[in-house]
DNA sequence: ATGTTTTTGATAGTTACTGTCATTTCATGG
DNA sequence: CCATGAAATGACAGTAACTATCAAAAACAT
């Protein structure tokens, strides 16, 4: 956050549009969305809320939800951390063990949305664990994470990302931290998501092997 | 196969309607929705297949193609392995490193399924990795089979099946697992899944620590 | 053959999503 | 301040996957 290079602008130094009053419209459209989404599914339940619903508490119409998300499940679920975490994970010393990476790219992520919006991190946890859409949606935007992870360990390990040890490392993990959100979901979010996530990736690292202490 | 429990019939030993003619149109109206649709995809695919031409093409109505399958997803990805993978599961001896039981469990499944129809092995492969539809479901499906792998890892190394630890084992494998088909798919189904299979499993039983080979 | 139960098909409805086009809203150069 | 171009919005019509309901048809039991 606070990333927008605040650089010298051609305005005078105090006031600063900055941005213009389209763009801080759409901004603010998207999150009423959003907002207006996650109050009704909270009220009502995922299933049971409508896109109209939503439009009608954004105040926009329906048309306008589908042009700022593509689907019903990304309302929920979209955010822009995948190029901080990238950002992060290239910040990480070139020989460091390519799971410590992630376990500190995890954490500083982790950290990070639990400071700007812990109701949100416990919500998608909670509707991944119980709504199968969702979880759908879920699975593949961690797909996705994990192709940078594909990269970044190819790198490592001077691999082909492309190759089957890379390609099944990486989605191994992500499975694993699939079943974290989830585990975290169906206790009732006892404990700190960060540390569960933590012991999973001890689990990981040492192999699924005997009896994988 | 053949479980039915065969055991004294009030029927003559010769012949054996063993299923009645309901059951029997009703296996047969069943295959005759996959076929269609596997036609049909072929021909056209996933997106551009619609419930009504399955129908029409089964020559039975839409209500009926709902009726046998929840989802358009499920006619393509619907099978009946794991209930076998359960039994084979539980034949391997108690002493046995469990991925090494999930090894062969994978190896005979894979088998059986190569042997029935090689087909649908590879075209449920190929829409898993195009179709962003098919390989949510897919996934949704191998998260189940990974329960029934949960209760056998529990068993096997004195835990929980609830357990953070053995819960994250279980998906990591699932995760690494549904990339091998992935893979597969992508790189034009060269080389046996088998093969591919095991050699995932082999990097993840070393686990995913430091270089891991 | 007849009464019962199961399976089917027809129909109507809901909802997520797509595509198109006219209208409105902001930006910009004069 | 206004005219002009560009972007965003809303209204509308359409598709397709599902759901629910109910009457007709098929299989079963006696």
């Amino acid at each position: 956050m606070t990333r927008m290079t605040a650089a010298r602008s051609p305005y005078s130094p105090a006031d600063r549009p900055r941005l213009g009053l389209r763009e801080r419209k759409k901004i603010k459209t998207r999150e009423a969305i959003r907002a207006a989404t996650y109050a009704l599914v909270k009220e009502q339940g995922y299933d049971a809320t409508t896109i109209e619903q939503i439009a009608e508490r954004a105040e926009v119409s329906p048309s306008t939800v589908f042009r700022y998300f593509p689907t019903k499940e990304d309302i929920v679920l979209t955010d822009e951390y995948d190029p901080l975490m990238l950002e992060e994970l290239r910040a990480r010393p070139e020989d460091e063990p390519w799971i410590d990476s992630v376990r500190h790219v995890m954490r500083k992520t982790l950290e990070l949305s639990e400071r700007e919006d812990p109701e949100v991190l416990r919500l998608r946890a909670h509707l991944g664990a119980q709504v199968p859409a969702i979880r759908s949606r879920y699975f593949e935007s961690m797909t996705e994470t994990g192709r940078l992870l594909r990269q970044a360990l190819a790198e490592r390990t001077g691999r082909d990302p492309d190759s089957l040890e890379v390609r099944v490392s990486a989605m191994a993990l992500i499975g694993g931290m699939m079943e974290v959100s989830m585990y975290w979901a169906e206790s009732g979010f006892e404990g700190s998501l960060r540390d569960l996530m933590e012991q999973a990736l001890d689990v990981m690292k040492d192999g699924l092997g005997p009896g994988n202490p």
